[in-house]
RNA sequence: GCCUCUGUAGCUCAGUUGGUAGAGCAGAGGACUGAAAAUCCUCGUGUCGUUGGUUCGAUUCCGACCGGAGGCA
């Protein structure tokens, strides 16, 4: 039996990635990691659309709401502690089913990925933040220039964050971020992944689900998933508000808009989200595309991915 | 019925002192190695409401007509 196997359950939002896992997990004796940068946050399931109790069908779940919404977690730290449970599946002879949406989070998974030091929080990362403000991107970008050619040429003078990211690392380690990119990207992968990609044929059929679906959550409370968070002191700059469902609600809440104005903005942003999701993924030619018409046949998408499944060979 | 304003990209609107037009949003595509549900980049030809007139030339000026908004009756 292959040792480093797992299956891979991606897509985009709202295409049943989460009903896909339990069904697999069920046929082929596995437990589910979920890859999904806000499930992992506590009191955010309606909005997530984390798996629930009753979706989970005894089906072991990793990785939801196993954090603090007040902390902010990363890529780095995500990948860490997945990692774990991936290595403990295995080892109790189980196959890893990782089903996610974060392109990111599930590639470094895989990949085994390690990350170079430095943090939102950071010392550092806190002054090259008010020398942005104070100086601007082209000061840092020439600064950059001058350490790490490669980075600044590829860098768009717009994209502050990754700016201050590239210079972070070098100052925080002495090393380039290109040099280390190179370096990680020499790597092989750490799991034989296999990937089975979920997704609507056409568009507008993805689009009318995520209306839906939007519809449902607020329906079953997710104003008041937001209120709760509010009580319990997570503060408006948590990345967990960042969470798409949970920003638009809060300006609702703070007056800046009307219910149906904020519901609208949810809608818009989940499908602009979506598009992005589609656009990570395309360029993984490893991807097992299994296409909706219209509705969702998860009991053919699971005939068709346990097929593709049992043809790698990896079980 | 009369008067005024208005009709330009899927939407909201600029604009052309007459030489066939451009922003934001939406949409599409792309990037992405410690914020990633985040962040960033690229892409704008459309009978300029219809129809006559003036003009070398009209989306722009004039008339009529058809929508829309407001006012007076």
């Amino acid at each position: 039996m292959n040792t480093n196997r797992v299956l891979c359950v991606v897509g985009p939002t709202a295409c049943g990635k989460t009903t896909m896992g339990v069904l697999l997990a069920q046929q082929l004796s596995g437990e589910v990691v979920s890859v999904d940068s806000m499930q992992i946050y506590r009191g955010m399931t309606i909005g997530t659309a984390a798996p629930t109790g009753a979706e989970m069908q005894n089906i072991p779940h990793h990785m939801v709401a196993v954090a603090d919404p007040a902390e902010n977690w990363s890529v780095a730290r995500f990948a860490a502690e997945a990692d774990n449970c991936v290595q403990d599946i295995l080892d109790r002879g189980k196959l890893p089913i990782l089903v996610g949406g974060t392109g990111l989070y599930l590639d470094a998974v895989v990949a085994g990925r390690t990350f170079a030091s430095g943090a939102a929080g950071g010392e550092i990362r806190r002054q090259l933040q008010e020398r942005l403000e104070a100086a601007g991107a082209e000061a840092l970008l020439s600064e950059l220039r001058q350490v790490d050619p490669e980075a600044a040429g590829r860098l768009h003078p717009a994209d502050h964050k990754r700016i201050l990211r590239a210079l972070e690392v070098y100052y925080e380690t002495g090393k380039t971020i290109s040099q280390h990119d190179r370096e990680t990207r020499a790597l092989p992968n750490k799991y034989d992944a296999v990937y089975i990609g979920l997704a609507f044929r056409e568009r507008a059929d993805m689009r009318t689900l995520i209306d839906r679906r939007v519809d449902a959550m607020v329906e079953a409370g997710l104003l008041d998933e937001v209120r709760a968070l509010l009580d319990a002191g997570v503060p408006r700059s948590a990345t967990a508000f960042q969470a798409i469902g949970y920003k638009e609600l809060l300006s609702f809440l703070d007056g800046e808009c009307s219910l149906e104005e904020a519901v609208e903005e949810v809608k818009l942003r989940s499908r602009q989200y979506a598009k992005r999701q589609l656009t990570w993924l395309r360029r993984n030619p490893a991807i097992h595309w299994i296409l909706w018409e219209k509705e969702r046949d998860f009991a053919r998408a699971l005939q068709i991915a346990t097929e593709i499944w049992t043809a790698s060979g990896l079980q």
